[in-house]
DNA sequence: GTTTCTAGAATTGTATACAGCGATTTGGAT
DNA sequence: ATCCAAATCGCTGTATACAATTCTAGAAAC
């Protein structure tokens, strides 16, 4: 098999294994760029029919990962630069905006538990792996955003997670220790403490948009060595 | 026939004709809140199959205007203080952001266009009729949302706008002269025209949140009117 | 060797079929 | 009448069927 799907077929909402398989086929980089998605071949695949699967397709044209093609059926988008730009640009707005609206709402363990993730990435700065401080920072955003209490900007945010996903192959091999990035969030949870959230969400900005630059320095490497 | 629903059988995807048929039901108010949406129901008044209906309803499900019920099948979410709140919120931060990238990438022509639009604000400022006004509202927006160049960014404000149509009549109910509105975008422009993309941002953020708590106590007062 | 045409295969888009779960009603028993 | 149980109905979720379209490949023509 190149498909890179497993079969799921635990008793719930079909249409949503479906869904996640295929999302996290595309966002691991199971399914390369521009790969078009042959309906019974996935139906197969996860031994289900092209029912849930046309369904599940439904959902993923609406969060962006895959593209209409003219003939017909779908394929899926491949990362370009302007992409990169577009998605990083929108998080540095939202999250911008959770941080504001976090520290205007969040409670006490929560901010408790922040300070704890910000413990743990300085611990392990010494010895450094990059899967271990990923792990944290999506932790550490992952309550953010839930300290925000706005659903709708909660999903927004787990949508452009997704994206962030398929940059990680390039954030993990051009990752050096993250100094920076572990003194930016101990700087976020001190001005929340303060309840200065315009301070919180000008600095979530610059955080994101100087992730970005990275990213978008890398991948143009990346196109141009590929041609 | 009580489903406000139109045929719709001309040739192109169905499933496209029958989500914006839907989505229209909703946002017009055709649709009542919490109502459930009968797949086969759906599918006879627009003389389809089931099969479309249900592709559209996964579709509406990730914009956030249906939800899942617990036994199955999909309702209409009702128009909350809370989801006003979240929705103008999202808004104000996002078409800020579209103003900002607006400012540093705007073409003289679209600029131009804006400033026909204010013009023609202005001058029906004295023979008011709010559905003249709000039709000028809904251009200058656009051309704003256009002007920022990022497709995702278009998407989302879409998305939000088709939230903002359910809000319709409350506003049209309620509407005083907007001279401040007028007031507002005529000073986008002036600063856009001057490069202060920053300047931008502040004002369109504080634009839409005062549109906010207006919309916001109206739907409160709309609430408890009902009780 | 190249081009054109055509038959067949592959794949989508739409319609229909069917099983199963919940809600609802009906028909006693008390 | 009231309550419980059984039967019924409605609707969803999944599978399958079918028609229309596009792609492929191989044969025929040049």
């Amino acid at each position: 098999m190149d498909t890179g799907i497993e079969e799921a077929k635990k008793k719930r909402l079909l249409r949503e294994q479906v869904y996640n398989n295929i999302k996290n086929a595309i966002i691991s980089g199971s399914f390369e760029s521009n790969r078009r998605l042959i309906e019974e071949r996935l139906a197969e695949d996860m031994a289900t029919s092209r029912t849930p699967v046309r369904e599940a397709i439904q959902k993923l044209e609406k969060e962006g990962l895959i593209y209409r093609l003219h003939r017909g059926g779908f394929a899926v988008k491949s990362v370009t630069e302007e992409e990169v730009d577009e998605i990083l640009g929108l998080r540095s707005v939202l999250e911008g905006y959770a941080g504001y609206l976090a520290t205007t709402r969040i409670g006490a363990q929560e901010l408790k538990a922040l300070e704890d993730i910000v413990r743990k990435e300085e611990g392990i700065l010494s010895d450094f792996k990059p899967e271990d401080f990923i792990q944290l920072d999506v932790e550490f955003h992952d309550v953010l955003y839930k300290a925000a209490k706005n659903n709708r900007l909660y999903g927004l945010l787990n949508d452009l997670r997704d994206f962030m996903y398929r940059y990680r192959v390039i954030i993990l091999r051009h990752m050096r220790k993250p100094h920076v990035a572990v003194r930016d969030h101990k700087e976020m949870v001190a001005w929340m403490k303060a309840k200065n959230a315009r301070q919180v969400e000008k600095l979530i900005r610059k955080h994101i948009l100087r992730g970005k630059e990275i990213i978008k320095k890398k991948i143009k490497q990346g196109i141009e060595a590929r041609i």
